[in-house]
DNA sequence: CGGCTGACGACCT
DNA sequence: GAGGTCGCCAGCC
């Protein structure tokens, strides 16, 4: 489905708070499964913010150590960090820690398994 | 204002 | 599966 402004509004912008939104979303992926960007983005009502949600967890200070980043993957199933930066390492490390697989390739083993469905909210 | 740049995504070869 | 193209949104020259 091609991207088009009425799959998300006109008027929606990135505005004020943006990020804190974003972190709230992220936190709510259990531990062993994975979102996508993309998917954080339509959960906010925004499908086409997708890169923004990225740097919105660039942006994120180490110390939040309550924002699970790491869970975030790209719409291919894989980890977006470069297999040789320091993060996309320790991505890699803390997935696996929660008995994800990761493949060299960055691809995450049975993705469409533990890709994490939002609930349906009212 | 134009051009470039992303932790992106859908499509097409 | 592996690339390349184009669309999208902000931020930054």
């Amino acid at each position: 489905m091609p991207y088009s402004p009425e799959h998300h509004g006109p008027h929606r912008i990135v505005g004020p708070g943006f990020f804190e939104q974003v972190f709230e979303v992220v936190a709510r992926v259990p531990k062993g499964h994975v979102t996508t960007y993309g998917d954080v983005a339509a959960e906010l009502g925004m499908r086409s913010i997708a890169r923004k949600v990225g740097h919105a967890l660039a942006g994120l200070h180490p110390d939040r150590t309550d924002v699970p980043w790491h869970r975030v993957i790209n719409s291919q199933g894989k980890v977006s960090r470069p297999a040789d930066s320091s993060s996309g390492q320790l991505q890699r490390q803390l997935l696996i820690r929660e008995d994800v697989e990761v493949a060299t390739s960055g691809r995450i083993r049975d993705f469409d398994s533990r890709r994490y469905t939002y609930p349906k909210r009212p």
